[in-house]
DNA sequence: CAGGTCGTGGACAACGTTGTCCACAAGGAT
DNA sequence: ATCCTTGTGGACAACGTTGTCCACGACCTG
C-alpha cells in the first residue's frame, strides 16, 4: 500500500460463452447445451466444445446464470450467528459447511454481536444477494420482519433460539432440561446454596435455563435466592466480576451453574483468584475447549453444535428443495459430562 | 421433514426497478437514477420514487448489478482457511469481517483440511461467482493456477503462508523468529535437551519454525539430536501419542518445543497423563484459549490472528480499489508470553 | 425574438446466461 | 414418392440492472 504507482488496470477479460461458441465453431447455446447437459448435441460437436472449455478455462457467470434461470437459485446461503469466533458458532458453521459442500452451495456468514440493527442489516445483504435460504442465531426479539422473505421465497431456519413473529424451523438444545439437570447434579452432591450465573434474560436461550434452575431448585424443595442469581453478565471479565462479588459477599454460594461457556470460564478464573476451585463446585452450561484439562476438570452440560449445525442446514435444504410442512422446533439433547467440579461436595 | 404434503409453493414475487417505477409513475431509469444517486432527477419526483422502494421494500438484485456494470463488482470476497472451526481461523475470520463490513462487502468462507483438491474446488467456486478478491491460507505446493485469475482481476492476497509460484501480497507471522526465541528461551532455563513437536515439513509454516528452532540451537553449541524432532503430528491425538513415546524412551526431553496450537494440547495432556506437566518445560507456538488457566499456565510464542486478518483485509481491498506496486510479504510479528511452563528450569 | 445551454426524464442497447421456438436434414412408414 | 417423425443446431427474447444517447421544455444571452 506505500507506493501506489497504479500502472497497468488489470485486462484479461474472463471467457464468455460466446469465446468458447467461437474457439469451438459452434453457436453459443450449443455451448450452453453442453455445459448443462441438456440432450440434443452431438457427440462429435459436445467434445469439441468441451475441450474449448477447458482451453480457455470457462467458468459460467454464477450472476448472469441465476438471473435468467426459471428458479433464480444462487446456489449460496447466509449464516447469521452470533460470532464466528466463538467456538460454539465455529462449530456449528463448520458442521454447516460440511452439508452444504456435497450440494456444490457456497456460505456467507456474518457475526451479529446480539445487535437486532446488525441482524437486520446482514438479512438485507444476503437477500440483495438472492441467498435461496438463511441460518439465522436471532439477536432480534421479533424476526416478523421476514415474513416477506419467506414469502419471497427464501428458506429460513433458527439456529440456538427459536424465531419470535415468524413461522419456521428452529433447531435449539434442551436448554431447560439441562440447566435442571445441572442444578440437581449439585444439590445431589449435598449443595443447597447454588447460585446462578446467567446471561441477560432478554435472550430466550438465557430465560429458559433460568426456568430449568428454578424448577429444579423447587422441584427439590430449595427456596430461589435472590441473592444467589445474577443475571446480565455477557463475557468473561464481567462474570468474573459478579463471580468475585457474590463470593466474598455474606453469605457465598457453595456451588455455582453457569450458564453459558464465557460466563463459566469467567466465573472459574475468579475461583482461581479466590484460591476456591476446589471448594466451591461448579456446572457450567455449553462444553468448552480445554476444560477436560483444567485442574479440576470442569464439569459442563455439553451442547452439540456439530448436531446443530448439521441438522438445521439439512431442514434449510429441504425447504429449499421444496419440502413444506409445518415448521417445527426440534430439540438435540444436551449431554452432563462429569469431570470433576461438578462433583465437590458441600462443606 | 416428516409430513411432506408440499401444498404451497412459495410465491411472492421480488419487486424489480419496473415494480417501483410503475408505483410512483416515472420511467424505471429513473428509479435506477435514484437508487444510484445519479444527478438530474427533480428533488419531488426523487422524493416519491423512494416512497414507492420503501413500500414495495425494494432491493436492487446484486447480480444483475454486478452483470451490468462497467467495474463488474460483486462487493463479495472469498476467505480460505485451514478449518473454519480452529481458533486461529477463527479470529482471523472475524477480523476479515470487521474491515469488510464498513465497505458493504460479504464474505464468503471455506475450509480447506489441508487438502490441495479442495483449494483448487473452492478457488473454482468463488471465482464463478466473481468474487471481487480471494483471501487464501494456502493448502496446495503451488498457486501458479491463480495467475489467470490474478489477470482477469480478481485480487489474492495469502494468509500464514506465503503463496508459491504466484506473485501476491502475502501476510504472515515471525515463524523463524519466533520458534528461535521459544526454543532460546527454554535453554535460558537451563535445558538443553529441548524436543521439537511440529507439523509434517511440506508446510512451509512448519518449515519455518523448524528452522528457527535449529538456528536457535546452533546459535548456543547444541547439537541437534534427531532422536528429539518429531515431525509430522497435526492433531491433539497424534500429538499427545508421540509426545508419550519421546518422555517415555530412554533419553527423554526436558523441555518441549510445540511448534502449532493442537500440537501444544496434545503435549500437554501426555504431560498431565505422566505427571510430568511441572517437571518438563513447554513452549508452544500460537496462543490457544485457556492457556492462561491451565496448572501449569502455558507459556506461548503468541501470534496476532486478529492483526493478520485486518492487515490482510486491508491489503485485499487496497488491490480491489486499483492500487499497484509489486506485491510485497508483511511479516505480524509474534509475542513470547510467560505463563509458567516454560519457565520450569532443568532438572 | 432567435439561438444556445441546461435540467429533466425516457428510449434503447448491453451484460452473460437460459428458455422457447423454429429450420433443416436424415430416416422410416404409408 | 410423399408425409411425418426424429435428431440436431441456431435465432430470438428475456432475466434486472446500468450506460449512452437523445428529446423536450425552460431559461438565459445577444
Amino acid at each position: 500500500m506505500a507506493d501506489v504507482t497504479d500502472t497497468s488496470p488489470p485486462s484479461g477479460r474472463r471467457p464468455t460463452l460466446r469465446d468458447v461458441a467461437a474457439r469451438a465453431q459452434v453457436s453459443f447455446k450449443t455451448v450452453s447445451r453442453v455445459v448443462n447437459n441438456e440432450p440434443g448435441v452431438s457427440p462429435v460437436l459436445a467434445a469439441r466444445v468441451r475441450t474449448a472449455i477447458d482451453e480457455l478455462r470457462f467458468e459460467p457467470n454464477a450472476g448472469a446464470r441465476s438471473l435468467r434461470r426459471s428458479d433464480g437459485r444462487t446456489a449460496s446461503i447466509g449464516l447469521l450467528l452470533e460470532d464466528v469466533a466463538n467456538p460454539y458458532a465455529a462449530s456449528v458453521q463448520r458442521a454447516v459447511e460440511d452439508e452444504a459442500r456435497p450440494r456444490g452451495v457456497m456460505v456467507f456468514s456474518g457475526s451479529l454481536d446480539e445487535d437486532p440493527t446488525r441482524e437486520r442489516e446482514l438479512v438485507r445483504a444476503f437477500t440483495a444477494r438472492r441467498a435461496d435460504g438463511l441460518l439465522l442465531m436471532p439477536a432480534s426479539a421479533d424476526q416478523g420482519y421476514l415474513e416477506r422473505e419467506l414469502r419471497a421465497g427464501t428458506a429460513i431456519v433458527c439456529i440456538d433460539r427459536e424465531a419470535r413473529g415468524l413461522a419456521v424451523d428452529s433447531v435449539i438444545t434442551t436448554n431447560m432440561a439441562g440447566a435442571a439437570e445441572a442444578t440437581r447434579h449439585l444439590a445431589a452432591a449435598g449443595h443447597r446454596r447454588i447460585a446462578y450465573l446467567g446471561d441477560r434474560p432478554g435472550i430466550p436461550t438465557a430465560e429458559q435455563r433460568y426456568q430449568g434452575y428454578r424448577s429444579a431448585l423447587e422441584g427439590l424443595g430449595i427456596p430461589v435466592d435472590p441473592a444467589l442469581v445474577v443475571q446480565g453478565p455477557h463475557d468473561v471479565a464481567s462474570a468474573d466480576g459478579t463471580a468475585t462479588a457474590l463470593l466474598t459477599g455474606p453469605t457465598p454460594p457453595t456451588a455455582l451453574f453457569a450458564a453459558q461457556n464465557l460466563i463459566t470460564i469467567g466465573a472459574i478464573t475468579a475461583l482461581r483468584r479466590l484460591g476456591l476451585e476446589r471448594r466451591v463446585a461448579v456446572v457450567g452450561f455449553d462444553d468448552f475447549p480445554m476444560a477436560d484439562l483444567l485442574a479440576p476438570a470442569v464439569t459442563v452440560v455439553a451442547q452439540d453444535p456439530a448436531a446443530i449445525g448439521r441438522l438445521a442446514a439439512k431442514l434449510l435444504f429441504a425447504r429449499i428443495d421444496g419440502v413444506a410442512g409445518t415448521p417445527t422446533t426440534h430439540v438435540v439433547p444436551s449431554t452432563l459430562i462429569r469431570r470433576g467440579s461438578g462433583e465437590i461436595p458441600a462443606a
